[in-house]
DNA sequence: GACGAATGTGACAACGTTGTCAGCCATCGT
DNA sequence: ACGATGGCTGACAACGTTGTCACATTCGTC
């Protein structure tokens, strides 16, 4: 609706001029109290409210107290967890309104909301990408220089990142199920062509390499139906690993299905890397390795706020750690199985 | 960053006036081709992107191709699906970004999104309202005509609203029971202030009044923990209920957990309101009555896109149907205790 | 070869705001 | 009484864009 009323609408209201309205409502010294007074009751009665575009499009140099966030999946529970860390942050800490849109995966989509999203001005943008290489509309924004942080994943590119120790994250959760005497260890990883799975992998492999263990690895579980199959057939073999490490949730959910489906949770360890919203709720509870979706967040925005102050220094790499939470099925040994 | 090219810039570049850069930009007719190639290339040279906020202001009337929603919390998996469907069906069909940002709950904050958004210029606001009664902003922009649905919840104001029919579902699931036999059943609610959980109460109270029923009705059970208490408390007692209706989805995690460590799974029966995670991974399977997320969200675009194209009449109120998904754990019939 | 039409191009105003500057009035010092 | 000072207020330009209009060029036509 355009019946916004302006500067103009006030004054005339007040019976001042409009730059008059334009001091009382910056705040601005140098207007006598009963002036002040009037058009305050003029802006009250009218509703008036600054159009930021207008404002904007003055002081193009200054703050736009707008960064946005863009999501390749938002209906990701850990995405939302990181964006809700990451606006809480900037709201309070910078006064800064966080817009957000997803692309639901598609990476076309993705640099077009980043494009429209740069249209419209913002201050910064963080980034969760999709694909593994930035569009045309992220590329031009960064060799612009414009404040970007990418989250979780990496982006192709020499930029700020803020990511999760996915290799340590592995390598901990490996060598605990190591440490409970395991030695035929399976690792059930979803896409291998994603950097994350890959890093989560090698942390696996290097963990069972310095022990001397002997892994059983999986690929391709990307769906709970695929990881419960696997597991399944896996335990069925000849060298049946006596210890699985989930390196993604949905295939930790498949395997969880599989071991109570087949009597077998008391009996081989589990440890799950990432949340699982299930962990609590089943018997026994699962060990996993929970990505700190708060600390990411909060390590975007203070990121992203420091390049928007002007910081014009290398490229960093921020790594949160992976804290291992014990919770029973990654704490059971191995039992003489023939 | 302030170095972006402008109209002009480009002008300069290509050595026509900033006017003609402007009718290559929007593709309006009357351009040599020539011209237009010699434009079209100082363009992609310079990376010029138009200045959204200049346009915004010299069309004021026209269309901004941007919506925005404010979430209660972002978090939440379901006002996460809402809001994708939401999304996607402004993108494809309107061509229109949709911006979000989340109060976390706090009212203020909520009155305080809503009016950045309106400084910023939207075509309209979704919103998912926090408290029964609007902010002033809120109120500002409803007396103003501006394109407002509120999704899910009442806004306690006449105005467009698309909501899960929340009475119905509790009705047909508390029916659902009742019609495997069951003489006594347990409500578990969450806060009593939420209209919705009030709703669901008048549709559980309606359907076990209709049959005779005994009710037992337990409020408060905004955890896992206090629902698990209570249902621990409830089969405890003499006259305990063969079966449950939990109300809300955290209550039904508590109620699941207390039944599996009871170890009654299989003999009180339960539905749930509304999506549950864990619906498909526990033995039995939770019969759920989910809410449509992505019915409400579509619902929610449709409505607002009607508002935008100028539709002034009365405010609507549409209802999503909520369906039943028997999945074991709501066809249990009551076992003789004692 | 002159004329109207059609086509291509540019000058200029306006959107609503903020920054700069000039002007008005009262007060003060001399 | 007079100029200087300082406090308030308003006129005006500018931000980058689009809409309106006028001008310049080319073309077809008689």
């Amino acid at each position: 609706m355009s019946n916004r009323p302006t500067l103009k609408d006030v004054a005339a209201q007040a019976g001042v001029s409009f730059k008059t309205v334009s001091r009382v409502v910056n705040d601005e010294p140098g207007v006598s109290s009963g002036m002040a007074e009037r058009v305050r009751s003029a802006v009250a009665e009218l509703g008036y409210r600054r159009n930021h575009s207008a404002q904007v499009l003055r002081r193009s140099d200054a703050r736009l107290h707008t960064v946005a966030i863009v999501h390749a999946d938002a209906t990701n529970p850990f995405a939302a967890a990181v964006h809700s860390a990451f606006e809480r942050h900037l709201r309070t800490a910078a006064d800064t309104l966080v817009v957000s849109a997803s692309s639901h995966g598609d990476a076309g989509e993705h640099d077009r909301l980043v494009d429209l999203f740069t249209e419209r001005r913002v201050d910064g943008l963080a980034v969760i990408p999709v694909g593994n290489s930035p569009g045309p509309a992220l590329r031009r924004e960064l060799d612009r220089n414009t404040p970007i942080v990418f989250i979780d994943r990496e982006p192709g590119i020499d930029a700020d990142v803020v990511a999760s120790d996915h290799h340590g994250g592995a390598c901990a959760a490996t060598r605990h199920l190591l440490a409970h005497g395991h030695r035929r260890v399976g690792f059930l990883g979803s896409r291998e062509q994603s950097e994350s799975i890959r890093q989560r992998h090698a942390g696996f492999t290097d963990a069972v390499e310095e022990s001397g263990a002997e892994p059983v690895v999986r690929f391709g579980l990307t769906t709970p139906d695929l990881a419960d199959a696997a597991v399944t057939e896996l335990l069925a073999g000849a060298d049946a690993p006596t210890a699985l490490f989930a390196a993604q949730n949905l295939a930790a959910v498949g395997a969880v299905r599989a071991l109570h489906r087949l009597g077998r949770q008391h009996e081989i360890a589990l440890v799950a890397f990432d949340h699982l919203e299930i962990a609590d709720l089943v018997e026994p509870a699962i060990t996993t390795a929970p990505q700190n979706a708060e600390a990411l967040g909060r390590a975007a925005a203070e990121v992203l706020l420091r390049r928007i102050d002007g910081d014009a220094s290398e490229p960093t790499r921020f790594v949160v750690p992976v804290e291992l939470v014990p919770r029973g099925s990654g704490e059971l040994v191995p039992v003489r199985s023939a």
